[in-house]
DNA sequence: ACCTGAACACCGTTCAAGT
DNA sequence: ACCTGAACACCGTTCAAGT
């Protein structure tokens, strides 16, 4: 089968998964697809702009669940929707900021916001949440990752749980609510 | 002068405030010291050995100035030390699973909380705050990567400020006081 | 004890040349 | 148009050997 975009895009969610980003090469990449390194970079720009695709595949995931107009619960489902893939929260707050729009779950709680909301407080009660969500979620995959490295023991601790992660939601839709 | 942890932290340190972590490489750093590669590793166990050394440098720092009572100002102390060195949100929440307790901060946090709150959720109150003021500064530094990268125009967008970053901490703020 | 020299097994990216 | 082959300029880490 010929290469392109969506296969490799495909190729590197996949390891993403399975191998974490620190797996995730360029080279390795090439050698799964049965492919020379250099081929990759005649259907994409780099591997940022590789990260950039998969971190749209992460979220297109979430914004089929994600069909809700609870705040509170799109923030979960879209903590599910990470931590389905290993690292995704590194990877979506890069891409973030590379490309605000394209992320579809930060409009729809922007939009969601604006229904209650003036639109400059709309934007930015979205961000104070979006924010919080992939703080938590990208410390909650960094202990993931050296707990499977076997670095640090899996103490049951309830640092990260989703209890603890509605803890915060709840707390910030509190405060946005007064 | 002869080589040491400390000597080598404190190159490590200079080399993130000036290339940002990309540029901060083991070899680069031995060449910056006049020494070979594998001369680091007599005195460091790894580059996430030396990194959690940096970490508890750039919050060294942080720690002189909160000497506050006040979360609200504290959380902003927090962020202008980050600020000051490229990249060092990532560095930090990678550090905070790995050893959560050598970072003062967020031991001051839990303690400022735990005034007014029970222990459990003195705890919860600074972890979601924590969590909020990481996410907020990762993506403002990432930013600020992709601008010096000239990847992205700097639009004097109102995005990533101050008074964007205040906003969600008055939120989280109002959320814990009701 | 502390460091060198040299190697091992990797990286991302580019680009002439082939088909 | 699409891919190979080969190179360029790097990585982190290890370890015998020297001083």
């Amino acid at each position: 089968m010929a290469l392109s975009r969506t296969r490799i895009v495909d190729a590197a969610y996949t390891t993403l998964c399975e191998h974490g980003l620190a797996g995730l090469s360029m080279r390795r990449l090439a050698h799964d697809l049965g492919v020379q390194p250099g081929a990759l970079y005649y259907h994409v720009a780099s591997k940022q702009d590789l990260l950039a695709g998969v971190a749209e595949r992460i979220l297109a995931d979430s914004a089929k669940l994600t069909s809700t107009s609870d705040p509170a619960r799109a923030a979960c489902d879209l903590r599910e929707a990470l931590l389905r893939v290993r690292d995704s929260a590194d990877v979506i707050s890069f891409v973030h900021v590379f490309r605000p729009d394209a992320l579809t779950p930060f409009h729809t709680l922007r939009e969601l916001f604006a229904a209650r909301l003036p639109a400059r407080q709309a934007h930015r009660a979205a961000q104070t949440l979006i924010c919080y969500v992939l703080g938590f979620v990208a410390e909650e995959q960094n202990y993931a990752e050296l707990v499977r490295a076997k670095i640090v023991n899996d103490r049951p601790s309830d640092t990260y749980s989703l209890s603890a992660f509605r803890f915060g939601v709840a707390t910030i839709l509190r405060g946005l609510s007064t």
